[in-house]
DNA sequence: GCGTCCAGGTCTACC
DNA sequence: GGTAGACCTGGACGC
């Protein structure tokens, strides 16, 4: 069986694809050279599925691993359009965009949706695996997590953890095994919070607080700062942070400043006109080199 | 192979 | 409110 969604006119697969470094982290996967992603989904019912998403111009098609019923093909659908932001109202974005000089390219290439993953939890997580280290060893907690905790598929890849399933493993499974060092209490806590009840951090989809008090709610989890609160905040369509990191400053001072350093009021103050977009004109900004105009990935 | 240094965000204690 | 030092890991480097 196959399952297809059409897409919005300003959708770019690739580019939602590789918008961040998502799409390399567990259970997530991306075959660059054909261009399919594929991802093992936790259904409410049933066994977990992985499927194949690639597309064509007007639509995304997804091939499960195995039959699925109405209410498992439903769940699938709605995973899919979450997490390719495929509901996500872009116009103002693309607007802002196309009126800007040499931000013309964002709307042209579709570029500004950010994968996400279909739970805000696992959202949250991650960000936590990506705060003060390198890049592969937030793969390596990541990857830790799925395969001793996750559910396995009929093709024997594995769902992100649960919170519950997260919740009931030992200090020393995060320290040993996930080898999250400080950040094991945080994700432990973190878990239990959630699977308790006493922290719902799915709402925050559809929240009614100001940013500043959202913002507020998602520090109270420790191990989340201004970095990955901001940038949890552009999971959840809301871009007025900058969610600064090394990366991000070091990347502007080479392609907004001439090579020289640069403070944070200042770069700041360079998206500053860009409002409530600024946190996604930034970061579109500092990667537009990630795809070139030929959809080519950069190594 | 071993030891040392450093980078990476957040937390806590202190001023 | 601002700041210093600690947290932990892995990579780079020198020996």
């Amino acid at each position: 069986m196959q399952l297809s969604i059409n897409t919005p006119r300003t959708f770019s697969f690739k580019r939602t694809v590789i918008s961040h470094g998502w799409c390399g982290l567990l259970p997530f996967e991306i075959d660059r050279d054909r261009w399919v992603l594929s991802r093992t989904l936790d259904l409410s019912d049933g066994a977990p599925v992985t499927v194949l998403i690639t597309a064509n111009k007007r639509a995304v098609r997804i091939d499960p691993s195995r039959t699925l019923g109405k209410k498992a093909a439903a769940q699938v659908l709605r995973d899919v359009r979450h997490m390719l932001r495929l509901d996500d109202d872009m116009a103002g974005f693309y607007q802002t965009m196309k009126a800007t000089p040499d931000f013309e390219w964002v709307s042209e290439q579709g570029a500004g949706r950010l994968l996400r993953a279909p739970t805000v939890f696992e959202d949250l997580v991650k960000m936590i695996c990506t705060t003060n280290c390198s890049w592969s060893l937030t793969t390596k907690m990541v990857t830790g997590l799925v395969q001793s905790l996750g559910r396995e598929s009929a093709g024997g890849l594995r769902t992100f953890p649960t919170p519950e399933a997260m919740a009931l493993m030992p200090l020393k499974f995060y320290v040993n095994e996930v080898r999250a060092g400080y950040r094991a209490q945080y994700l432990k806590e973190l878990a239990e919070r959630v699977a308790s009840g006493s922290l719902n951090v799915e709402s925050w989809l559809a929240s009614p607080l100001p940013t500043a008090e959202l913002i507020k709610e998602m520090k109270s989890v420790k191990g989340v700062g201004d970095y990955a609160a901001e940038n949890v905040l552009k999971l959840l369509g809301r871009y007025d942070g900058l969610a600064l990191d090394s990366w991000t400053r070091a990347k502007f001072f080479e392609v907004r400043n001439n090579g020289r350093k640069a403070t944070d009021k200042k770069i700041a103050r360079y998206y500053s006109g860009f409002k409530e977009w600024r946190g996604l004109a930034l970061w579109c900004d500092l990667t537009r080199d990630w795809l070139d105009v030929d959809g080519r990935a950069a190594d």
